[in-house]
DNA sequence: TCCATCTTCACTATATCAATCGACATTGTA
DNA sequence: TACAATGTCGATTGATATAGTGAAGATGGA
């Protein structure tokens, strides 16, 4: 599954929300500039997260964004259906076109995709925010040993 | 994982190809007519599969398109990776644009899309053009049952 | 009153993809 | 040998999606 720009984006500023230990709220700029996303571009970003319910904001001089969920109850599968639509089932969309007609082979087609389709569910529907996290740390920590020794 | 028109016809081409019997080559309006691909798009695309070496060709009048390996050789994710290169890897790629800078959560989702594409690839590498016809052979014929009951 | 988010609309590159055109090369057959 | 059918190849067009920016004003908290 091809995953853009935005989405990639959005899961970054999300593993960096969840990244935040207390719920003190980060700013825009806060995000992009440890994720390196292009600020103006995030705005519109976690906007869309927050209409989605991922995170919530607060305004003024100490707002900022939060996670709307604890990380641990936070799949990536949700957000990029959400910020991407459905995965990608070509058969179904291509047989629209020909108004119902069947080709030979589109069964076999379908079962393929389908196949695909629930492989890579099946990963992203079960890693939450807080695995990520969890597994960053941890290779971090143990990549920073490696530099000690 | 996004699969572009171009590379779906090329996996119908193939598809069509591998339900020829005899080493009888087929022409390009043949499979185009057979699989609604537009007919100068699919001779682009037999080209390429040709240079691949997926398929063989004959020209002249008695020419046209077989399969250069038997079917149950040739699997759909070679194709796929010729046709579309290498499964999507976001993190290795932003990583050169950031002149190998690291981000916090360069590891987590280095492993996560390796976990996706790996899903991925041990669908479709373990899939042949000859259990897809097999499939749809077998889909067809019982559906077909249930037209006469 | 300052700061930062929210909302909205528009706008420009850029890239990729789908599809087509036109000219040329090759082969089988009459 | 000449014709007709077919494959080969490079260039080009048009559509669509994506990435990212710009500007303006409204809202609300410290």
């Amino acid at each position: 599954m091809r995953v853009s720009k935005r989405c990639q984006y959005a899961l970054r500023a999300l593993f960096e929300l969840s990244l935040q230990p207390d719920g003190r709220p980060m700013k825009i700029h806060q995000i992009a500039g440890a994720q390196k996303v292009p600020p103006r571009f995030l705005e519109v970003i976690l906007n869309e997260l927050k209409h989605a319910g991922f995170v919530d904001s607060r305004r003024g001089s100490e707002g900022g964004y939060v996670l709307a969920r604890p990380a641990k109850d936070l799949t990536v599968g949700e957000v990029i259906e959400y910020i991407q639509g459905p995965i990608y089932t070509p058969v179904a969309d291509a047989a629209k076109h020909r108004n119902g007609e069947s080709l030979l082979g589109d069964y076999a087609f379908q079962q393929l995709w389908r196949k695909v389709s629930d492989a890579v569910s099946g990963v992203w529907d079960n890693t939450t925010f807080a695995e990520l996290v969890e597994y960053e740390m941890a290779k971090k920590s143990s990549s920073a040993l490696n530099y000690a020794i």
